[in-house]
RNA sequence: GGGAGCUUAGCUCAGUUGGUUCAGAGCGUCUGCCUUACAAGCAGAGGGUCGGGGGUUCGACUCCCUCAGCUCCCACCA
């Protein structure tokens, strides 16, 4: 059959996608073979495919192949995340486009439309995955909120609270008035917002609260909240405030009485010196009040308006009553003067309100115990991170680590399992069943109904902690005491994570936290962090730029293995990846040019008479040496991480060494048959080639590997073995690359001079050329070859290499060369003559490793036998 | 403000114990080629005082100090 001249990737990935699934090539179940497991970071379930997704799943995709082309046993969990804060989001706005609010819903009802939403959009990003080649086990697929999964999360609030882990405490949560809802710090936009700074006199009172006619001045951009101070503050070290020690001073317009305390908190140089506390409207002045004991008064309601407790303005909203009070105060006496302000002010993402510090009572776990010991998992290198840097701001996080909030209030998540009986008291169970049989044991009386759950729901990260172990078992996770099934018994601990180092803490900290806890093991053994996808500008992939291309409309110009080859061309562990669609146009090239050479090799006619010309037998000793080379050169990178270094490792053997100098070396004539034994050895590197490439672009190496031989059904490139390194001549591929250095020198000789490639040149090489190889010259350099002396055989030009000379007959420049030799020469003497110093010294020899010793004496071999080289060389030209 | 990191060819990045195995790769550029697999290609070439300055050393991209610029994380200043 006749192929095309260029590959159309779209003719042949869904077929293979397809055969593949249909094979159940990727399902894994527990065998005797060593496992090799990864789970995905679950993407949002609500989520679309973008180019951070390609990214990750591409590298996850190419170490789960290149391990199942290892032999082992490789399970690649896939799965989405409830995403509690995001989908609720996106239900809200779409039932707002229906003309419902979230307010007039019961927690059911809109339970109702969430799961109806899930159903809907929840299986695209997983199916959008496909598209992409990755070789997920399907039938593992998990979902953070579905029932077994939400009952470890439920199992694992219930443990850590009668472990006494987890409490309940008050917290400054971000609250969106518009929303009505708290949104956390991710959701909160800083802006800085032109405002003004308010000079306030509160008058020092004579201690029955009558102002005297001493005051202060403190500055606030929020006058509004004045009614809510619990103290002024300034530094201890502030000398300027000394004098009023002790005193206290009067409220403006509602003249209460309020204390001077002093904390080192306060800037002695920013405004004025003083500080007035506001324990419930300001996260700082909350922790001020804690350390002094301060009164909270909130005086703000959910809708931003001012409460009763407020005395004045009551039911204004927080912004109307800025204005009007700063006008009483004016009004007062109380304003020393007004100045314009810039400040960073936090918006809430989704209403655009300004975000309201809001005090709320919040469940936290605790990190005292769980933080020192993920801490130690990675210090004491039983996780591995890649890079390495991130250890460092793991330990400056852990070391930090605050107690975990994990209380949202939503509705989209795990419920909170806790209790709240009627006198206040509260009783956390797995279910409001084994809730009510405490319950009764305070008050037998108690019925179901007495008992009120908690609003809440937990933290999405809550349930993404335990995913290496629930994907697995389900039961494990709160359970210390339980036996593992089978599955988490075989695949854990998973071997590889891929994620983005924004996540670190979120995520990969807790996920360590939980494993340490249940499994009393780690979760990963290696955390691959990828960096965040750019475009060529550097600027983030964003929606409103425009900037972030669709990853499906990408595969269907380019083909997925082309899409997957250009994101990875650019990333290096750790770095950000700045993407360009060029880079992708390059996988598609790299493609089209294993197409072709296929297309090449496919078309020759065997002549079972011919036999092996010389320089074919050269150049399959040499290739299959360089395979075996290449391969571990590539095992190293991927053991190391390396994923393009062993990318563009592949690459380059392919197009450089097999395209470029194999193929060219054993082409044969044009309408000449090729010799069998060339024939078959080429057609099994051409195999060993497919297979290296694979992991990295599983389509085409399929459809290639599925066309060169008859395969049976079920038979498939994904699970041959990935080709292993034999014993190799390296000194066979120096020759052989000293040849085709000496091609490529005749070749730009050739250039240079203006000659054809079709005259064919006479040229001599010095008895230092292999002749071995000297087929392969004369063959690609279109050269007659002879070997002998330089000097006195009419030969008048030298084509310089790096290890060789080739005479060209006819072009001159003899002294050049030896020039160039007389300052190598020089230069290796001077540097033997450093080493023999060093070597000399006994200092070093005795006190420097071993190694390090044999390096030098390595060193000092190599420049005398160079210096040799050199030297031999020298003579023959003089 | 606290912490971490980066600065090497036009661009994106490698550079693993200081030494000609180190100044590299890919892409781009330039030159010549529509050569019966491939112009999404072939062949060749050019390109960097390794951010500036100083120091240690026989020798520094590599180690130390300093200056400049950039990035990220955390806290964001009443």
């Amino acid at each position: 059959m006749e192929l095309s001249a260029k590959y159309n990737p779209s003719e042949t990935e869904d077929k293979w996608y397809a055969y593949w699934l249909a094979n159940k090539f990727f399902h894994s179940e527990p065998d005797d073979r060593e496992p090799y497991t990864i789970v995905i970071p679950p993407p949002n379930v609500t989520g679309i495919l973008h180019m951070g997704h390609v990214l990750n799943n591409t590298l996850n995709d190419v170490l789960i192949r290149k391990a199942r082309m290892d032999g082992k046993n490789a399970c690649w969990v896939p799965g989405t995340d409830h995403a509690s804060i995001a989908t609720e989001n996106k239900v809200v706005a779409k039932l707002k486009g229906m003309g419902i609010k979230k307010e007039d819903l019961t927690r059911e009802e809109f339970l109702k439309y969430a799961w109806e939403w899930k159903e809907e959009h929840g299986g695209i990003i997983l199916r959008q995955l496909r598209k992409l080649g990755a070789s997920c086990d399907w039938d593992r697929t998990r979902f953070t909120m579905e029932p077994a999964l939400s009952e470890a999360v439920i199992n694992t609030f219930v443990h850590f609270y009668k472990k006494g882990w987890i409490y309940r405490g008050v917290r400054m949560v971000n609250w969106d008035p518009e929303g009505l809802t708290a949104v956390s710090d991710d959701e909160v936009i800083h802006r800085d917002t032109a405002s003004k700074f308010y000079h306030m006199r509160y008058f020092i009172s004579d201690g029955q609260g009558n102002p005297t006619d001493k005051y202060i001045v403190v500055a606030t951009t929020r006058p509004e909240t004045i009614m809510a101070d619990a103290a002024i503050c300034v530094n201890p070290n502030d000398e300027r405030h000394h004098w009023m020690k002790g005193k206290k001073v009067l409220i403006p317009l509602i003249n209460k009485e309020i204390p001077i305390i002093e904390d080192e908190y306060v800037e002695m140089d920013f405004g004025t010196g003083c500080l007035k506390v506001t324990p419930a409207h300001d996260a700082h002045d909350y922790e001020i009040g804690l350390r002094h004991n301060l009164p909270i008064l909130d005086i703000i309601d959910d809708h931003g308006r001012l409460t009763a407790d407020a005395q004045i303005l009551v039911g204004e909203d927080r912004f109307e009553a800025r204005k009007k009070i700063a006008k009483m105060l004016e009004e007062a006496g109380n304003i020393e003067k007004i100045e314009d302000y810039t400040s960073p002010i936090g918006y809430s993402e989704r209403t655009n309100a300004v975000i309201e510090p809001k005090l709320s009572a919040q469940w936290f776990l605790k990190m005292e115990e769980l933080a020192p010991r993920a801490l130690a998992s990675v210090e004491d290198g039983f996780i591995k991170f890649i890079p390495d840097k991130y250890r460092n701001t793991y330990r400056h996080w852990m070391e930090n680590a605050r107690d975990w909030c994990i209380s949202r209030q939503l509705w989209w998540g795990q419920r909170i399992p806790a209790f709240y009986l009627p006198d206040g008291s509260v009783v956390v169970e797995s279910t409001l069943e084994k809730a009510l049989a405490e319950a009764q044991k305070l008050n037998p009386a108690l019925t179901a109904a007495d008992l009120r759950q908690d609003e809440d729901v937990l933290d999405t990260w809550f349930s993404s902690w335990l995913w290496p172990m629930s994907v697995f078992d389900p039961e494990m996770p709160g359970n210390p005491g339980h036996e593992p099934n089978a599955d988490l018994k075989y695949y854990y601990p998973t071997n590889d994570l891929v994620t983005g180092p924004d996540i670190i803490f979120f995520w990969v900290a807790r996920m360590i936290m939980a494993g340490n806890e249940f499994m009393n093991d780690v979760s990963f053994h290696n955390v691959y962090f990828t960096g965040i996808v750019r475009d060529k500008l550097g600027r983030k992939m964003s929606k409103t730029l425009g900037n972030s291309p669709d990853p499906l409309d990408l595969i269907a110009k380019y083909g997925a293995d082309a899409v997957r080859l250009g994101m990875l061309l650019c990333s290096s562990a750790g770095s950000d990846i700045l993407y360009d669609e060029s880079q992708v146009e390059q996988g598609r090239n790299f493609c089209n040019k294993i197409w072709n050479s296929y297309r090449l090799i496919s078309g020759w006619n065997v002549d079972a008479s011919a036999a092996q010309p010389e320089a074919s037998a050269a150049a399959v000793k040499w290739f299959d040496a360089k395979l075996s080379q290449t391969i571990e050169t590539v095992n190293d990178h991927f053991a190391k991480f390396r994923i393009s270094d062993a990318l563009m490792t592949v690459y380059k053997l392919f197009w450089d060494d097999y395209c470029a100098w194999y193929l060219e070396a054993i082409k044969p004539a044009y309408g000449a048959g090729i010799d069998a034994r060339t024939y078959e050895q080429t057609l099994g590197f051409f195999d060993a080639l497919l297979k290296m490439i694979h992991p990295i672009m599983p389509f085409i190496t399929e459809e290639l590997w599925q066309a060169m031989a008859e395969r049976k059904e079920g038979e498939t490139i994904m699970l041959q073995l990935y080709p292993k390194a034999k014993a190799y001549d390296a000194e066979y591929i120096a020759k052989f690359e000293m040849a085709c250095e000496a091609v490529a020198a005749v070749r730009n000789v050739r250039q240079d001079k203006g000659l054809s490639p079709k005259d064919t040149l006479n040229v001599k090489v010095d008895a230092s050329f292999p002749q071995e190889t000297v087929s392969v010259l004369v063959k690609l350099a279109n050269v007659n070859v002879t070997v002998g002396e330089a000097e006195g055989t009419g030969v008048s030009a030298m084509v310089r290499t790096s290890k060789l000379f080739v005479a060209l007959e006819g072009l001159v420049n003899v002294e050049e060369e030896i020039a160039k030799l007389e300052a190598d020469l020089k230069y290796y003497q001077g540097f033997l003559q450093s080493v023999q110093r060093k070597l000399s010294n006994e200092k070093f020899v005795n006190g420097a490793p071993e190694a390090v010793v044999a390096n030098e004496r390595k060193k000092e071999a190599d420049a005398l036998a160079k210096i040799e080289t050199i030297e031999s060389s020298l003579k023959s030209l003089k």
